[in-house]
Order: structure tokens, then sequence, then C-alpha cells
DNA sequence: TCTGGGGTCCTAGGACCC
DNA sequence: TCTGGGGTCCTAGGACCC
């Protein structure tokens, strides 16, 4: 394994980066992406929110009162993440033709090319992987290099923002010996909290323990596993993604739910919603679980695994809903969530009497049909939509109320854009596709042919 | 002002089987 | 009668990642 070169990529601010790409007027400003209730938090701050201490994970608000009244607050807009993301990892395949993506915005790769290459030949292919990301995308990715995946992923973050690392083999050690044990993957705030109270505060600190003291530390498998980390062994070999094991949906509520009723509507909804994801997946489930946070946000789950794995939704739906909790013996929830697991390609499965059995007992347990939203009367906007106006093109909505609206109108190829203040209700504007503010529409018609 | 949503992996106990 | 050892599956909880 001498002479590996593993290389970690990882997008900088990611989704702050895709929005201030795609709405120019953002540039150079303090935008949060996140959940704009009160219960939100930040999934992404661009580098201006994060010089005032905003950072991903915070709750909004406080993330809000740091940065102070320039913060842009937008809500995420996931399927243009998405399309940005499989933009520029399809453009690192071109050079890294085996990648294991961790997220949207991280991933690794190894080269075969650069087996036994030298440190400055390393450097030169990130440094041409970087231009082309940019050329091809807009967006930026810092790149880390090292001797596995450990060092490399250390790396790319001391490359951020804008970056490359490579960390040779004579420098590996030193660097590894002085970081907080805490920069480990997979040393969390428990783990850290644990070695931290025995004095232990760096990764030379824990490398130096032996692995029978790591192990009892942080358990028989995970300690040894860390432990070898920490020193610097690391053969974990770059793979490409396997499928899927789980596929759930999850919401977290305005207002903590009291009533077995609202329970069980939420778990309708949130288990329709992850039953449509399992159906674009194509697989059937065996196993759901339903999952519950309590308002001290301590989780409950219940599961149950049927005689086969199925993709019908009334069984599933059904399943769910003998497994919900009950506030009165739980106490307030605050979130609901639906998972399926035990994917499986499915068969049909009239072959088992025993599951028609089962869709008796189904459809004589389900539910009328809720009552859903009143149909889309006159569209509300919402901060940060995507609109289009036959004359002025394609916009997003930065303020909303008493009646009026101010769009600003431009996409990633128009530059910073005009601002329209315009009636709530003015019939000219209408919902657009939040992928056009890419202005990639070659890669989106692909896209769609595919799907 | 508290703490999203989508995942992976590990542990531990009990049922069940040989 | 008073008690094994191994293996697999299922359930529930928890740590951790982005």
């Amino acid at each position: 394994m001498t002479g590996r070169w593993v290389l970690h990529f990882d997008m900088d601010a990611f989704f702050a980066s895709v929005e201030q790409l795609t709405r120019p007027t953002l540039r150079g400003r303090p935008v949060l992406v996140g959940g704009l209730g009160g219960r939100g938090v930040v999934a992404g701050a661009s580098y201006e929110a994060r010089v005032f201490g905003a950072r991903s994970a915070m709750p909004m608000q406080q993330a809000r009162r740091l940065v102070g009244v320039t913060a842009v607050v937008l809500p995420p807009r996931g399927v243009v993440y998405g399309v940005a993301s499989r933009r520029v990892f399809d453009t690192v395949r071109t050079m890294v033709p085996v990648l294991e993506q961790l997220s949207f915005d991280e991933a690794f790769g190894e080269p075969p090319e650069l087996a036994g290459a030298s440190a400055e030949q390393v450097e030169r292919f990130c440094a041409q992987l970087r231009t082309r990301i940019r050329e091809e995308t807009g967006l930026t990715a810092s790149v880390g290099a090292g001797s596995g995946k450990q060092i490399a992923k250390i790396a790319s973050d001391l490359a951020k923002p804008d970056g490359i690392r490579v960390v040779r083999r004579d420098e590996e050690r030193a660097l590894l010996a002085g970081l907080p044990v805490r920069r480990l993957w997979g040393i969390g705030p428990v783990a850290e909290e644990k070695l931290h109270r025995l004095g232990i505060d760096t990764i030379g600190a824990f490398a130096a323990l032996t692995e029978a003291e790591a192990a009892d530390i942080l358990g028989g498998t995970v300690g040894p596993a860390l432990h070898r980390l920490a020193r610097g062994i690391d053969e974990r070999p770059v793979t490409e993604n396997s499928p899927a094991k789980q596929i759930s949906a999850e919401s977290t509520f305005a207002e903590d739910l009291t009533t077995l009723e609202q329970v069980r509507d939420a778990v309708g909804r949130i288990g329709e919603h992850a039953h449509a994801r399992l159906r674009k997946d194509g697989r059937g489930a065996r196993t759901v679980t339903v999952k519950i946070r309590r308002s001290d946000m301590s989780v409950l789950t219940r599961s149950a695994t049927l005689p086969s794995a199925t993709t019908d939704a009334a069984t599933l739906l059904a399943t769910a809903r003998r497994l919900l909790l009950d506030p009165r013996d739980v106490g307030p929830i605050r979130l609901v969530g639906v998972g399926f697991s035990g994917l499986s390609e499915v068969q049909q499965e009239s072959l088992f009497p025993d599951l028609e059995l089962l869709a008796e007992e189904v459809s004589s347990t389900r539910l009328p049909p809720t009552v859903g939203k009143p149909t889309e009367t006159a569209p509300s906007w919402r901060i940060g939509d995507d609109v289009s106006h036959p004359e002025y093109g394609h916009g997003w909505v930065q303020g909303a109320g008493h009646g009026v609206m101010t769009v600003r109108f431009e996409t990633r190829g128009t530059g910073p854009g005009p601002a329209r203040t315009l009636p709530a209700d003015d019939p000219r504007i209408t919902r657009a596709n939040p992928v056009d503010s890419l202005d990639w529409p070659e890669y989106v018609a692909g896209l769609q042919a595919l799907a």
C-alpha cells in the first residue's frame, strides 16, 4: 500500500455557494440556508456569514442573531443542489473513475494514475481538477490528499476554502499528533468527552494508548478501529457507494403534537412521502420503522417486519399506523418519522396466503382519506420561491407581505439582476422550476430524458 | 433562541433453532 | 431435573456523519 494517494473533495459552503451562484445578488453577502421556522437549523452558511460565527447545524434563530440584519435567510432548494452536485461529480469522474460519495458535497477518490506519484504530481493533478470543476460548474471545491481516507479528509479541511492540501508521508505523524481527538472521523461529542475526562485531548495522546485501553474506553469494535486511524494506519479502500439500505422521511412540527389524531395524520403524511421516495427507488421494503422525538429530544422507535418485502403503500402505511405512539402515553411529540428498510427487489406477492390475510387486515384498518389541503387557490409566494415573468424572465422572491412582493430577476447567467415590486397576486408571475436558475439547459434536458 | 433531515453502523437482549 | 453453546433474526436504542 505504499505510494497510495487518496483524495477527498469537499465543496466550499456548498448550499450557500449554489445560492450565490444562481442568485448573483447574493454574492459577497452573508447567506444562511436552512429552516425558516422557529425550530429550523442552519444547513449551509456562506463564508461571509461564518465571519459572524454562524455555522452549520446551529439553530437558525441563533445564527440570525449573530449575523444581524444583513443576513439573507433562504429555505433549502434540494433539487438544485442535487443537480449541481451531480454535475460537479460528473466532472470529477472525468479524471477520477471511482468515487465514493459521502454526501451532496463530499467524495473520496483514489486515481490509479497517482499510485506511486510524488507530492508535487498529486498537487498538479488536484489543481487541474479544481480548475475543471470551477470552469464546468462555477463552484469551488477544496481538495485534500494523503495516504488514506482519514488523512485526506483532514487535509481537505485544512485546505478550505478554495485550496489544496497534500499531506506527505513524512509530515503525517506530526500533523495527526497535534490535532484534537474530535477531528478523527468517528469521534463525536460523547467519545470526545470520555477521552477528555481521562486527560486525552489530542490524536497523539490517543495514539499513545495501548489498543486494549482504546477498546476499554470506546468499545471493542470502534475503539481499536479509531486507535489504528490515530496511528495513521488506514487502508480502507475507496469504493463506489452501495445501494441505500434504508429510505425514510421525518418532519419536525412548529408545535408539539399532543393528540393521537395529530400523530396518526402525521404518520400518514410522512409515510406517504417516504413511500413516494421508495417508489422512485423501485425496491420493496420488509421492515417499517416509526420514529418519534419527544419535546425533551429523546427518541423512541417502533418497528415491525413483514413476511416479505412489498412496495404496496396500503400495507406499508397501515403497518406504520399500527406502530404509532400516543402522546398521552409518551408526552408531547416534536418529530415524527417513517422509515423503510430490509429493501429488496420485489416479486409479485400473491403467492403467499399469509399476505392475503395481511391485506385484509390492512384494508379493514385503513382510514378514510385525509382531507387534503384546499386546492391551489391564488398562490401565496414565499421568500426564496422561484418564479417566472413573461417580460422579466426567471426570478426569485426576495420579500413578500402586505399585498406586494419583491422579485429579483436573475439567474446564474444574468449577473446581478433588477428587483421589481409587484402585487402579490400579479397573474403574470408563475411558479418556475428552481433548476432553471442554474442555466444548464442541456444538462437539465439530459436529466429529464433519463428520468 | 435551543437543537433539521437524510443516512450508516454498532450494541444488547430475547426468541428460536440445532 | 436447574441448565451448554453457537447461530440467526428481530427489536430498540444510541453514536456519528454531512
